[in-house]
RNA sequence: GGGCAGGUGGUAGAGCGGUCAAUUACUCCAGACUGUAAAUCUGGCGCCUUUAUGGCUACAUAGGUUCGAAUCCUAUCCUGCCCA
């Protein structure tokens, strides 16, 4: 029985993952997933690092440009997309490769993360955005005393989405996907671990990532980074619907790095040179952010170099077929 | 040269005789993570140890006053502003 093979390429931004995917991709026959919640947006590409339209005509990428960025995308949007990708290209007998650096998505996806299938509910979070962390766990232990166990609760966006899926649903969280967990005493959330996945992760020092990120600033706001933003802006190129796609600064700002602080120097509020070493900064964190997630996953294989990745690809296709 | 205001932990900046190893914010380190995830949130952050209502060294430097000083006094050095 063929397995349905997937590898994973993930690793701190800067990193260098989508090269690694391609030149894999095109030694293997295979093709991309984007996992990265920013450049599934349209219109956001040299701030999000998307791949040019020519290395997109080399190897074929999925969920690139599939939602506008005046709507909001999530990993409920990404978790099916993915999965049905990674189908179709399995079918087409290629190799799917995941590659991104958001890990919530790339777990929900090879973890299959259940998630519970409530649509936000605007009214009730603006009613709640008010209360205080305290008020909204004891609200959250009344409804729902089980996930008020494992909850972190001082975290009001957990708190208020946990209130608003008890609410909906009468069922605690991920229980209603899961009825054997009910009666059960185990209050683990449950979870499908593949463990037949490649997940290569690129591992780079401290320093070495830091003069990564810092150059690939440069090099993006040599690249029009700026101009892409005053687009958004302006939706000069708002091209299907005739410039109605203007995003204001507050979704800027929700969009987070390049885009929250080029907005901030257009609106006046950093200098340039502020906004270039602060954007760094903020970049920094975020890689380190994204390590805190990877370091815990044993599954995946640490790699230096594209050698390396190609010899673990080798040996993983190898395997069991 | 004279006057004034200051010098506090990685940074900014509170404290102005005891309860101060020193509020707070940021940085930094570590962590969490089930529909905003480039988001949101948590813990630690002088040194040492048998981890403790423990010991040691600290608030420019040197002295002094006091039972007790980051806090008061004196001198010195340094910084900023003002007058010459």
């Amino acid at each position: 029985m063929a397995r349905s093979k997937l590898i994973v390429i993930l690793g701190p931004t800067s990193s260098g993952k989508s090269a690694l995917a391609i030149q894999l991709a095109r030694k293997f026959k295979g093709e991309i997933i984007s996992a990265d919640s920013r450049q599934v947006y349209k219109g956001m590409d040299i701030g999000t690092g998307k791949v040019s339209k020519k290395e997109q005509k080399l190897v074929l990428h999925h969920l690139l440009d599939v939602a506008s960025p005046k709507k909001q995308f999530t990993v409920a949007h990404f978790k099916p997309l993915a999965q049905k990708a990674i189908k179709q290209i399995l079918a087409k007998k290629k190799l799917p490769f995941l590659v991104g650096g958001t890990p919530f998505y790339i777990y929900a996806t090879i973890d299959d993360l259940q998630i519970p299938e409530v649509q936000p509910n605007l009214k009730l979070r603006s009613k709640l955005r008010s209360k205080t962390a305290t008020e909204l766990f004891a609200m959250l232990k009344k409804l729902d005393p089980r996930r008020a166990k494992n909850i972190d609760r001082h975290n009001p966006h957990r708190l208020i989405r946990a209130i608003e899926i008890i609410k909906a649903t009468g069922l605690p969280v991920p229980l209603f996907r899961h009825p054997e967990f009910i009666s059960g005493s185990q209050d683990q959330i449950p979870k499908q671990v593949r463990n037949d996945v490649l997940i290569l992760g690129i591992q780079k020092s401290p320093e070495e990532l830091r003069k990564l990120i810092d150059k690939r600033l440069k090099q993006r706001l040599n690249a029009g980074m700026i101009a892409e933003v005053k687009g958004l802006l302006s939706a000069k190129g708002g091209s299907a619907s005739g410039g109605k796609n203007k995003i204001s600064h507050k979704r800027l700002q929700a969009m987070g790095l390049e885009y929250r602080f080029v907005s901030l120097y257009l609106q006046g509020k950093l200098t340039y040179n502020q906004m270039v070493e602060q954007l760094k900064h903020a970049i920094h964190k975020f890689s380190k952010r994204q390590m805190t997630w990877f370091k815990t996953d044993s599954r995946i294989k640490w790699i230096k170099n594209h050698k390396q990745a190609e010899k673990l690809v080798r040996q993983y296709l190898a395997r069991d077929n």
